[in-house]
DNA sequence: TGTTGCCCTGACGCGGACGTCAAGGTCTAG
DNA sequence: CTAGACCTTGACGTCCGCGTCAGGGCAACA
């Protein structure tokens, strides 16, 4: 399988699919004539990757996971180094969520402040409007 | 006052006071050798900027707020296009705060389910742990 | 007069994950 | 032979909020 097929079944880019190459992640055999040649396990990193990016992972966080299929295993999140990333992610949302909730609170304290100071604002909201 | 000094007050960067100036949001006087002189007034508009930008306001976002300072107003959410951003920022941060959560959800199933998985595990967790 | 400290503009660098263009090689069908 | 579809590398553009030079001017003090 060339570069253009393995694009198309993955649904990215082929532009995608080099930089995944430059990044070390997804290295591809080459025909004699320099094509890029993949095999059908390709697919399956590259479907790993984008499971993860759309979780928000970064391309560096998804390597454990890509290496731990090339290794075998059965599954990306089969290796301990993936497990680890996991649980980092994990925190990593919880701080961020918790962050997320202190602005977003002090945004709408501010918001508040500023409609009650405002001269009667654009309208008058009723208490039942949320 | 000079840029150093307003820099210095306001706990910014000289060029972070001219990126603000090339973007429009503080436009400086100039002194007839060039250099910029500010008024004390534009030290509240610096702190209004950086207030919101610790909320994660972009750029842009915080130019209703200091074009209402600049037009005289006590306090730069004194105006109703400030408002209507405090009003989109805490709708944005809503969603985000909500894919999060899903993201985290899914991110924990997959961890359970990978330590499930895995072969005894890097060390068997107690139920009282997590 | 020289040094120091401030100021000026212009321009490139950064990080992340690519998009997009340029200039060319390769293979196949007609 | 040629058109077209595919492939190659290289390199610049994107978004944001600046950091960091480079190369100069201005002002004050010894």
């Amino acid at each position: 399988m060339r570069i253009g097929e393995l694009a198309e079944r993955a649904g990215v880019s082929t532009r995608t699919l080099r930089y995944y190459e430059s990044r070390g992640l997804i290295p591809a055999r080459r025909a004699v004539n320099g094509y890029r040649v993949y095999g059908d396990d390709d697919l399956r990193l590259v479907e790993q990757i984008r499971t993860l990016q759309d979780f928000g992972f970064g391309l560096e966080e998804t390597r454990p996971f890509v290496e731990c299929l090339r290794a075998g295993h059965p599954a990306g999140d089969s290796c301990p180094a993936s497990i680890a990333v996991y649980r980092a992610k994990l925190a990593e949302l919880d701080a961020l969520m918790d962050e997320l909730r202190a602005v977003r609170d002090q945004v709408r304290a501010q918001l508040l402040r500023a409609e009650a100071e405002s001269p009667g604002g654009p309208r008058p909201r009723c208490e039942l409007e949320g």
